[in-house]
DNA sequence: ACTAGGTCCTGGTTGC
DNA sequence: TGCAACCAGGACCTAG
């Protein structure tokens, strides 16, 4: 599942194979990839532009094209961004595939069809035509406190563990690292966030790019279909505290790490060394 | 305004 | 062995 340090490993593979080069043609094998124009439109519009640069906006990927244009993507669950020196077939999961002027080719791969893509033209904004990028919140890697982070939860009463996968306050975070910082900021996933101390907003705004730094450095997780754009694995869940690691002894005080549900989604912890605590704890549909 | 839960989607896993 | 049911989850939508 590609969260920010995945994007971000992505991204800078990209940045240094693709900038220079022109889009030679594109072919949409799965409409449903393309979000935005249609996909016919997509791909005529696509051709013939020279790529600028490549950038990442929480889990977004800019393609910064010439004459004003911009190509965006969202990896979503499974989606992957593969550099090609040709293709030898056309591979199931091949939603998208931009022969580029140089004969290589940029694949998107998407097993489970939740990625998408937009050719943003000169004279709209990205903001406009993608609703969840105009609603991003903040990078966490640039000035982030935990001022910040506790400012972006104001009047709300959510769980801390639901309340961090919103795009909204913090950007890029997923399932894997908001577990993971929670454990290191010694959090109980389920405490209200009106419930949390100046002490705990501060150590989560740390440990948040603590863990994200950590695993862009191990070029991401890889769970299940992520690899980088040169098809690399990441090795960051070799080194998870928690996340997918239910039963197996916390690194830390060796008490089993336990696994609930919580608004529909799995969370990981510690029992042990992310206590309950005396605090107010929100009802959960754990089981 | 906020929150929980459903939906999309497919391949892997589990259970009978 | 084979089949069906279930599970994973990012973003969006809907209902309460």
């Amino acid at each position: 599942m590609p969260e920010l340090p995945e994007v971000e490993t992505i991204c800078q593979g990209l940045r240094a194979a693709l900038v220079g080069r022109q889009v030679a043609y594109a072919e949409v094998l799965r409409s449903e990839s393309i979000a935005y124009p249609k996909p016919a439109a997509f791909s005529s519009c696509l051709t013939g532009h020279h790529i600028l640069g490549v950038k990442r906006r929480g889990k977004y990927l800019l393609f910064e094209l010439d004459h004003g244009a911009t190509l965006v993507v969202h990896l979503g669950m499974s989606g992957r961004l593969l550099l090609k020196q040709k293709s030898n077939g056309i591979g199931v999961h091949l939603r998208v595939r931009i022969l580029l002027d140089d004969r290589s080719e940029l694949h998107f791969e998407d097993v489970r069809v939740f990625g998408r893509l937009w050719y943003i033209p000169k004279g709209k904004m990205c903001e406009e035509i993608i609703l969840g990028l105009s609603k991003l919140g903040l990078e966490p890697l640039e000035h982030f406190t935990g001022q910040d982070l506790k400012a972006g939860f104001v009047g709300r009463r959510q769980a801390i563990k639901p309340a961090l996968l919103d795009q909204r306050v913090v950007a890029g975070l997923g399932n894997i690292y908001a577990d993971e910082a929670l454990f290191k900021a010694k959090i109980h996933p389920t405490i209200g966030v009106d419930d949390l101390s100046y002490a705990d907003w501060q150590r989560l705004a740390y440990a948040i790019k603590d863990v994200l730094m950590i695993s862009i450095n191990q070029g991401g997780s890889t769970l299940r279909d992520y690899t980088n754009a040169q098809g690399v694995n990441g090795s960051y869940q070799h080194y998870a505290w928690v996340y997918g690691r239910v039963n197996e002894p916390c690194r830390v005080c060796r008490c089993p790490i336990e696994r609930i549900r919580l608004s529909g989604r799995s969370c990981h912890f510690c029992p042990s060394c992310q206590p309950w605590s005396k605090r107010k704890m929100l009802k959960t549909g754990s089981k």
